[in-house]
RNA sequence: GAUUCCGUAGCUCAGCCGGUAGAGCAUUACACUUUUAAUGUAAGGGUCCUGGGUUCGAAUCCCAGCGGGAUCACCA
């Protein structure tokens, strides 16, 4: 393979030789032990100066400031940066003075990994720095870093904001944009808190097969793939529902699962084709305690993250401080249209929508035109935390029958800054309404929708042995996450958003 | 999938009333033993996304394609 390579890139690998000739190794193999990083050093050297004598560590070198005989430079490791101060006649006590003049000041570049050893101190200028007594390359960068310069204020110049370049080369976009990492550190927070909550609750964490003969548990369109030993199709999940589900059939009492799923549809600010989805599932519960649980589990997730239940969400302060609001869907359409829709039949949601100049079309049933009603005219008021509860049942396949409204069923979502974050129900337990549901369901994939959802006959013989009553939820972990760490893209929770390829996969040569 | 904006040096961007490219940082060379967006002097670096068209002449105007962002549709 041919490579066009800049005049940097070519610089680089000629150092790259110079170095092996001169007897270097710029790819070593053996350790280089680390007793201390950047940000340690920094928050605990004045207090404790003694224990910084003897240190050792290793990063990458971002910045130079050269002064002839000596060099102030800027290692970054994996907690931050800090100044190391490297003195020709430190680094070279003999005679030969070449690791200062060569190796430092000709052939190392930006982006070089080195391991410094020295002794902790504060220049005049009250910087902490390291004084490096000697230094060892680690690694060669024979890619040019992009370079982000930051002044007294903390500004950064030059940033790279190019979403393309930051998405697919993610790498360098954690190496030179501090904020990206710590929005992934957060994630990983997040996520540790729910297991912490979880598991000190009794929860088991399981896997649930992601190949599926029948993708069920939602209503989306499912990738397609074959298996060939079989020969028969699989999909991939869309969602892990009815697998946990069997679980509670077979058992346990509090199951969980964050659950890669995938979706065959659209791309947005909010929506990647793979996603995780956080369910749990506990026994004997209803969608109540699944309201309680859900408040008490945002709130530690926010204490955790933040310290406090407010967070900062663009220009709007989100409280997860229990209890939330909560609302039946009909409450909220009511609400934010003035109509009474709840003793509506089909005829009469439609001509209600289409006086409202929402689009409609015959394949919706009455519950596609309630979640249209609400999805165009109600969603978006919910910004602080708000549970809508007690969806029409047509909408809500998988759910158990309100315990005393007829044509509900005990379900809610969890609204936040105007999107859906989590959805629960009280489980539909019974066999012969469950099944009834499904075949509800044929009927709409008779009449064009295709969403809905397939006859699973074997989850159904699950239930037929018996499933306790059970309280069930779904959480958007990308959502809430984006919610907490504040972030507008989904892309900016993700390492690895979807692309498009970036080669052409059809070369024109002939 | 539709509409719209964008694609110029390693990075951030200027140039866009058509006359074959500029700045800052980065790079290279020299100077400098406490600097910190280090500094000073000098130099090099571009298939202006790709392919067509209009024109004497296109980074600039037109068309198509590729890639990205935003909005909408589908959805979580």
């Amino acid at each position: 393979m041919e490579q066009n390579l800049s005049e940097q890139e070519i610089t680089r690998r000629n150092k790259l030789e110079e170095i092996r000739k001169a007897g270097i190794d710029p790819y070593p193999a053996e350790e280089f032990l680390v007793n201390a990083n950047a940000v340690d050093i920094k928050e605990n050297y004045e207090r404790d100066k003694l224990n910084y004598k003897d240190i050792s560590l290793a990063g990458r070198v971002m910045g130079v400031r050269d002064m002839g005989k000596a060099a102030f430079a800027e290692l970054q490791d994996s907690t931050g940066r800090i100044q190391i101060y490297v003195r020709r006649d430190d680094i070279c006590p003999g005679e030969d003075k070449s690791l200062f003049d060569l190796l430092w000041k000709k052939l190392l570049d930006l982006g070089d990994f080195v391991g410094v050893k020295g002794y902790v101190f504060t220049t005049k200028v009250g910087e902490i720095s390291i004084h490096v007594t000697s230094l060892k390359l680690l690694s060669k960068s024979l890619k040019p870093l992009p370079v982000v310069k930051t002044d007294e204020d903390g500004n950064a110049h030059d940033e790279v904001s190019d979403p393309e370049f930051r998405y697919r080369q993610r790498y360098v976009d954690l190496i030179i944009n501090p904020k990206v990492k710590k929005t992934f550190e957060q994630r990983t927070k997040i996520i540790n808190s729910i297991r912490e909550f979880l598991n000190g609750h009794g929860a088991l964490e399981v896997d649930t097969p992601v190949l599926q003969s029948i993708p069920g548990g939602a209503t989306a369109r499912p990738f397609i793939t074959h298996h060939n030993a079989l020969d028969m199709p699989l999909y991939l999940r869309i969602a892990n529902e009815l697998y946990l589900k069997r679980l509670i059939v077979g058992g346990f009492d509090w199951v969980y699962e964050f659950s890669r799923n995938f979706r065959n549809e659209g791309m947005d600010r909010t929506h990647n084709p793979e996603f995780t989805i956080l369910e749990f599932y506990v026994a004997y519960r209803d969608y109540f305690w699944m309201m309680e649980t859900t408040e008490k589990l945002l709130e530690k997730i926010a204490m955790d993250l933040h310290g406090t239940t407010d967070v900062t969400l663009g220009d709007k302060t989100i409280s997860f401080a229990a209890p939330f609001k909560r609302i039946s869907i009909f409450g909220a359409i009511k609400e934010h249209t003035g109509v009474d829709v709840s003793k509506m039949n089909e005829e009469e949601l439609r001509a209600t929508c289409k006086k409202l100049h929402i689009e409609v079309d015959n394949s919706m049933g009455k519950g596609k035109l309630v979640d249209a009603l609400f999805g165009e005219k109600c969603e978006s008021h919910y910004v602080q935390p708000t549970f809508i509860i007690d969806y029409p049942v047509e909408m809500s396949p998988l759910t158990k029958k309100h315990r005393t409204e007829a044509g509900l069923v005990e379900r809610f979502e969890l609204m936040i800054n105007g999107k859906e974050v989590a959805n629960a129900y009280s489980e539909l337990n019974d066999p012969i309404d469950q099944r009834e549901r499904f075949e509800e369901q044929v009927k709409l994939q008779e009449r064009g929708d295709d969403e809905a959802m397939f006859i699973d006959q074997d989850f159904l013989r699950a239930l037929e042995y018996g499933m306790p009553p059970t309280a069930g939820i779904g959480i958007g972990v990308d959502r809430l996450c984006m919610m907490l760490t504040n972030q507008v893209s989904i892309q900016d929770v993700l390492f690895f958003p979807q692309m498009r390829p970036e080669t052409k996969a059809v070369s024109e040569e002939a």
